[in-house]
DNA sequence: AAAAATAAGTTGATCATGTCAACTAAATGG
DNA sequence: CCATTTAGTTGACATGATCAACTTATTTTT
């Protein structure tokens, strides 16, 4: 493939990035749930007793950072900080009730702006765009 | 397609926004040129005599916003302001050559990452997987 | 068992980057 | 020629992250 068409092609997912990205619903819905909130309430929701260093790694944080952006969330009410029976240092971090409503209604409205792009897709590529797409996603996952 | 489905995918593709975000290539080279900047810079290479404010268009941000990212591009030399001949108002904005070095080299890097991820998607597909990237960021610009 | 090293988490100082509203200066048009 | 609009800038502010220094708890070494 040619250097010109990545290139081509490289910008465009960085567009799509930028318009799912930080600004991505803001004000839009959920109790104004920004991307990066979206990401880590997403983590402490399929990690157990999430430790809160745990809930900046997708993002790339410090713990410092982790730790800012869960007391963000716990004030929210989004989640709750539990302190680990087995290690006093250890801060396990749960999803709450309102934390599960809000994801999944950030979730939906991410859903919804993610079909209005499928929908300009060639209907029968979406299968195909679906799963490179998940694949992609899936070899960042270190 | 079923929700669960596209509830995935819609997550898949906010990792890779992530992934390619704000903190894109952050200190890997390039000045530090951050997202933002990298689509600013985007945008005058792009837009003869561009306004100011238009720079801020791709980004959404409000004029003042604008004028700030502006100033920090030509802070770091990457591009020149200068007044128009036909309206004192309006400052036109043009890439220096040292701008032009910056983005080649920036995007040369988000092209690498961007193919380190298809390089896990099956090659047959690929053709389409870039058709359908282009044409979603194609209905994005309005 | 005591001391040293390591690890989790927090916090103050600071920095980066955006908004809003008020401003200046230039153009436009009754 | 005055009123309005427009481009751009700026000060005050909000947000959100880092860094380094700290506390507290666990683990390792001796």
């Amino acid at each position: 493939m040619t250097e010109a068409i990545v290139s081509e092609l490289s910008r465009s997912l960085i567009e799509i990035a930028w318009h799912f990205g930080p600004k991505g619903l803001r004000g839009e819905c959920c109790d104004d749930l920004t991307m990066p909130e979206f990401i880590a309430l997403e983590k402490v929701s399929v990690t157990p007793d999430c430790p809160v260093q745990v809930v900046g790694h997708p993002l790339g944080f410090t713990k410092s950072g982790a730790t800012r952006i869960v007391n963000r969330l716990a004030r929210k009410g989004l989640i709750d900080k539990v302190k680990s029976p087995q290690d006093a240092r250890i801060c396990c971090v749960v999803i709450t009730e309102k934390g599960e409503r809000i994801l999944r209604s950030a979730n939906s409205r991410y859903m919804k702006k993610f079909k209005e792009l499928l929908a300009k897709v060639p209907p029968e590529t979406v299968p195909e765009v679906m799963k490179a797409v998940t694949v992609m996603a899936g070899s960042l996952k270190r």
